[in-house]
RNA sequence: GGCCCCAUCGUCUAGCGGUCUAGGACGCUGGCCUCUCACGCCGGAAACAUGGGUUCGAGUCCCAUUGGGGUCACCA
């Protein structure tokens, strides 16, 4: 393959959710597979959906995914528009400006050469003319669209106009889609689309083009809604003698709805999922499995970075719309906060416990985490499960040491003897307090799931907790037995 | 509506004419393990949208139907 360059185009109008990165994830790793470059563009041609804070989202998620674009807005490019912060990266590159609205006098240039040539020419009807026109079409029942009304009259510069491309209608075109494989229009039914507006700025049809033959981009990867104006694309790239990249067209991504991904999907955007607690290495490989496999009779789903940037190709793309499944990700989050050596662990969940104002001395964590990195899925999990460990009066869910017919009086016995055994144990170790526990349970001719389960509650106040006895041991032995105490006065007033 | 795209378990998928009585994963579910919850292990239910071709043979190729989706802006 010829030197590998593709492209991450998003319009600052807003959020993107994942299905945007994921676009982004497959350009990253098309080029990374290849030895080529990855580059940023930002497609801001539309001043007024502009919205501001957009650009440093979404560098920001990016680098998040550990994702650094070879070429992309420099940072004094992100001056010029405004949009530089404390701290925003110094990209670059050699094709700048990667700001679509830096790079005006370009498209109005190729817009003059594509009216030399005569692929195009001004229009000045009004947004009032085109307007009565669509009506009247579709009161004829016809297809709406604009008539070509201009073509013929030669327009003066000097007036406000717009410059069209001159669309074929009976021609018929197509092109090998790098995903779906060849794709072809009998005869291309759009009408002589706007490629530069009244103010000057080019729409995305002149724009797009211009930028990724400027940028030399080998291959454009882009979602299949703009599939349908790839003929526009073509017909420009031929007016203008240029030699079109691979197009590849990716399925969306939706929710679990079978509609359009949106906020409302939870963890739609990876700001959303950073909050939850994903690890953005799970959310990294689960998004490149949504419309991507392996291929080649492989089962494998967990990929470092590295293999899936070995093993990606456009072949192994599935045509077919995909949906969002927030379950299979979180099963997934799971399996790689397993993985995390406990260290690492630690320091990933401690912006999630400061954000939870639960503070527990360093050496008492570092004891309880291997045994709580074992049962999460989600970073935001883990405060409510080690919370007992923190230096405050507890809640309990009292109700919940009544089980198995144990009642009051036999709960405020087994707490009475535990007490009592925990208070005579030489050392505060796990497989003392094992078997001191295990020997009241035996002694008072009760199961050890239930006597367990007062215990917990007394001591914890949850019914889901790391392992007892560990969590009895990283406590320590004067907060266990205080506590014990309490609980025995709590039952005493019931 | 015209044009274009798409179609294997609920979901993500393997499958690129015979090895498919369709495999894996999540989820669901029965069991084991077990101090709760997880993890782990064993088992189960669950899919080739329909109809025509082509072929000795079709989940795999072709066509149609149906059903989804996209697009027809001085938005991207």
């Amino acid at each position: 393959m010829s030197h590998v360059r593709t492209r991450f185009a998003p319009s600052p109008t807003g959020f993107q959710h994942l299905g945007g990165f994921r676009t982004a994830f497959f350009a990253w790793l098309l080029a990374k597979r290849h030895g080529g470059e990855f580059l940023l563009r930002i497609e801001d041609t539309d001043r007024e959906r502009s919205v501001p804070g957009a650009i440093r989202f979404i560098l920001e998620e990016l680098a998040w995914f550990g994702i650094q674009p070879d070429e992309g807005p420099s940072k004094a490019e992100l001056e010029q528009i405004g949009e530089s912060w404390e701290g925003a990266p110094d990209i670059g590159g050699p094709c700048g400006p990667y700001i679509q609205s830096l790079r005006m006098v370009r498209y109005r240039e190729v817009a003059e050469e594509l009216i030399a040539k005569g692929f195009a020419y001004r229009c000045d009807c009004t947004p009032q003319m085109l307007e009565r026109e669509r009506n009247e079409q579709m009161a004829r029942k016809e297809l709406p669209g604009y008539s070509g009304y201009c073509r013929t009259r030669n327009v003066s510069a000097d007036a406000p106009h717009v410059v069209r491309l001159k669309i074929p209608q009976k021609r018929a075109i197509s092109f090998n889609d790098g995903v779906r494989g060849k794709v072809t229009w009998e005869q291309i039914q759009l009408r002589d689309t706007v490629l530069l507006k009244s103010d000057g700025s080019p729409t995305y049809h002149l724009a797009v083009v211009v930028d990724d033959h400027d940028m030399k981009i080998s291959h454009v990867l882009r979602g299949v809604e703009w599939l349908s104006s790839t003929p526009i694309h073509l017909l420009v790239y031929e007016a203008l003698g240029w030699e079109p990249p691979i197009i590849a067209h990716f399925p969306v991504v939706n929710g679990p709805d079978g509609k359009k991904l949106s906020k409302r999907t939870g963890a739609a955007t990876s700001r959303d999922a950073r909050e939850k607690g994903f690890l953005p290495e799970a959310v990294l490989n689960f998004v490149s499995l949504i419309g991507w496999a392996p291929g080649e009779g492989s089962d494998q789903e967990i990929f470092t970075r590295d293999e899936l940037i070995s093993k990606f190709s456009l072949e192994g793309i599935n045509p077919a719309s995909g949906v969002f499944d927030m379950i299979k990700m979180e099963w997934m989050n799971g399996l790689y906060i397993r993985n995390l050596d406990t260290a690492d662990f630690i320091k990933r969940t401690a912006p999630f416990l400061k954000a939870a104002e639960v503070v527990i001395p360093d050496e008492m964590f570092a004891a309880i985490a291997p045994l709580v990195q074992e049962r999460v899925k989600l970073l935001t999990e883990v405060p409510p499960m080690v919370e007992f460990l923190m230096d405050k009066p507890l809640e309990r869910q009292i109700d919940a040491m009544f089980q198995k017919g144990i009642d009051v009086a036999k709960a405020s016995e087994i707490l009475t003897r535990s007490k009592a055994c925990l208070e005579q144990l030489k050392e505060f170790s796990v497989t003392q307090i094992d078997q001191a526990l295990r020997g009241v349970a035996v002694e008072l001719g009760f199961k050890p799931g239930p006597a367990f389960a007062v215990l917990r509650v007394a001591v914890t106040g949850k019914t889901v907790t790391p392992p007892l006895f560990e969590s009895f041991a990283v406590l320590g032995r004067d907060r266990v037995l205080s506590r014990i105490a309490e609980a025995i006065v709590l039952l005493k007033v019931m």
